[in-house]
DNA sequence: GTCTATAAATAGATAGAC
DNA sequence: GTCTATCTATTTATAGAC
């Protein structure tokens, strides 16, 4: 078992996780700068700057900024997988669906939610035919409908609007721009943020 | 009256008529491209080119890409306030806010809504000297705050929530991706999309 | 695999003729 | 005032040495 032909085997495995580290270190930077300025404004230098390599490094890694930009939003896909996994199955699916607007609100709060590309951007078409990314996004989807429609039949979510309008709304308030306005007063917590954005999504402006 | 004078003096006013025209043409077709692709993927050739003239041209009326930006954003500013004016004084301050919200998202899905910036753009610096735009803003923002504070007295208006909160969350609305999601579905309505996000914006996604 | 140096394309902005 | 032609800076991406 401890013979030298596996520490030779493991030797590429090494190098292999090197790698690995050095790839998430750049994604890491990449959904940073994504969640700061948006696809468009972000630019390859800067990625290169902050991770602290070169650029050409950069694109031996990734073929273009787009992929770039794709492996950041495949790694946010799989860390909402993650947080879908972690509640309790037991949970009722309306309050599944609130921790689950609130934790990616919470993510967006961190600065770590990388914005929505605008509708015609050239990152749109490379997500469009990004499986992973596809892959996750369904996962995520199958997930939240399961729970949206459970919610509806229950009486705890509204009925009146198609359950797409109920998904398309909990992505959209991922990356709501209200937490930034009201994070940029200065004169609230995260926690108060949070509360006041989470409600109004769930109840509305409107009062009960 | 009718003198040969005043007719001297008509010939400036109808060359600056002209000029007034076609800044008005420019900043139309800016807006477009703002709502279509925000203002970073935004390029003034494109702009030189929707309007039919040369790029040169265009710096002759709007000193950067930031001011031609800005100058769309002044409109929008100055259609809302216009529209604002337009709401029978004696409608119930609830009922403004829900025509308001109605009528953003309205020029949104025409395709006529200008992005937010996002967060650390160039434009949002230009933005923040620009006191047509700053005041417009103001303007915009005090008649709603009126009828934000008005509502929560009457007890229309969730009075859990601070009424800045009640604010950013209406202009936020007024960019929601959700309506370019669901309009991309091909599914359904213009009417039907506006009558469901107006209705989770007021109502909330959980059922009453 | 990482680097320096550079290519190739595109952007915002301007010069100068008409 | 509008045009063509051009400048300058920046950006994505690559070549080639180590």
């Amino acid at each position: 078992m401890a013979s030298p032909v596996e520490s030779h085997t493991a030797k590429p495995s090494f190098r292999r996780q090197m790698q690995q580290a050095r790839e998430d270190a750049i994604v890491t930077a990449v959904n940073r700068l994504l969640a700061e300025k948006g696809f468009e404004a972000m630019t390859v230098d800067e990625v290169a700057a902050e991770v602290g390599i070169a650029k050409a490094s950069l694109y031996r890694h990734f073929p273009s900024k787009e992929d770039l930009a794709a492996a950041a939003m495949v790694r946010v896909m799989q860390r909402a997988l993650a947080f879908l996994d972690s509640i309790d199955p037991g949970t009722r699916p309306l309050e599944c669906l609130t921790q689950v607007a609130r934790w990616t609100m919470s993510v967006q709060l961190a600065g770590e939610m990388p914005s929505l590309p605008s509708e015609n951007s050239t990152l749109r078409a490379a997500l469009a035919v990004n499986t992973a990314y596809l892959d996750g996004l369904v996962a995520v989807s199958e997930r939240l409908g399961a729970w949206i429609e459970a919610a509806q039949q229950q009486g705890d979510l509204s009925a009146d609007v198609p359950p797409i309008v109920v998904l398309y709304t909990l992505y959209a308030r991922a990356c709501d721009p209200v937490l930034g306005f009201l994070k940029g007063t200065g004169q609230f917590t995260d926690e108060q943020i949070l509360d006041w954005v989470v409600r109004t999504c769930f109840s509305g402006l409107q009062s009960r």
